[in-house]
DNA sequence: CCGGCCACCTGCGGGC
DNA sequence: TGCCCGCAGGTGGCCG
């Protein structure tokens, strides 16, 4: 489920209920997710109080004194403040209990999600050490993705995906950005221009940013409680429509599969 | 360092 | 109905 617009939008969700509060109880119903939850959390997160709540890449980071609790929502993840009493989910693995009468609630049923103690120096952790820069920050721009490109012959597609290269690119917003910018994702990424890398660059910050303002909806199963499909998904230009017209020249939108995923492309616009 | 491939896991929709 | 197949938002790790 989650791109970066998700993680954002779900941690400015969070942040205002949780921030200040003080834990009073630590539930793990599954521990075996991507690496297993650890069996001391419980009694390092008690009566803790969360500092601060951001997000780095697709990570969100709770600060407490003791050190930083990471959790990352994998492929199916969610998060989402409670009030008491919603029925537990069968995929419901991890609730956080706090004196507020808050409940963080982490759902995930493929569990490719995270739950990881970080300790006082999360930014050096094995999880953030190796990340690449945020992509709507200053630092990533043009001049950056051109000479992080130099030499390099995979396609652009799997180059902007890599998180060491930059974060938060994910399989949708790729393909969309790409076709924004008129680049064909199987181009190898070490042949494109200074100039064409400007246009990528700008491309994905609009994507990201205007999926952000949109609300995070970019996803099947984000269906309002009326029924009605997520919003954003009905803004993408590429993802998802192998065999309709491209909103610029009518052709055909192709699926191809590049890195093991799926890309959408317009043949005619993108090369 | 780089590219290619695999693994982890559950659910869903389509075809037969 | 029910089974089997392919597909799905991510990313660390391994191998050559």
């Amino acid at each position: 489920m989650p791109e970066l617009p998700e993680v954002e939008t779900t941690l400015r969700g969070i942040r205002p209920h949780l921030i200040d509060q003080s834990v009073k109880a630590v539930v793990v119903r599954q521990r075996q997710l991507r690496v297993p939850v650890s069996r001391g959390l419980k009694s390092k997160l008690k009566d803790q109080v969360v500092r601060d709540i951001e997000r780095r890449a697709k990570y969100l980071l709770f600060h407490f004194d003791c050190g930083t609790l990471a959790i990352h929502l994998g492929m199916s993840g969610r998060l989402r403040v409670i009030s008491a009493s919603v029925p537990i989910d069968k995929h419901d693995h991890v609730d956080l209990l706090f004196n507020n009468g808050a409940q963080l609630r982490f759902r995930d049923p493929r569990r490719f999600g995270l739950v990881v103690w970080l300790g006082k120096r999360p930014l050096t952790s094995r999880w953030l050490a190796h990340l690449g820069p945020e992509p709507l920050s200053d630092n990533f721009n043009g001049d950056y993705l051109y000479s992080r490109a130099a030499n390099r012959r995979g396609a652009v597609k799997n180059f902007i995906m890599d998180g060491r290269i930059v974060v938060g690119v994910g399989n949708i917003y790729a393909s969309e950005a790409l076709h924004h910018a008129h680049i064909h994702p199987a181009r190898g990424a070490g042949r494109i221009s200074r100039h064409r890398y400007d246009d990528l660059c700008v491309a994905i910050k609009r994507v990201l940013a205007r999926a952000i303002d949109a609300g995070g909806t970019t996803l099947r199963d984000y269906v309002s409680a009326d029924g009605v499909p997520g919003f954003f998904e009905q803004q993408l230009a590429v993802y998802g429509r192998e065999g309709s017209p491209c909103g610029l020249c009518s052709t055909l939108i192709r699926r191809r599969v590049i890195g093991q995923r799926s890309s959408f492309f317009c043949s005619q616009c993108q090369h």
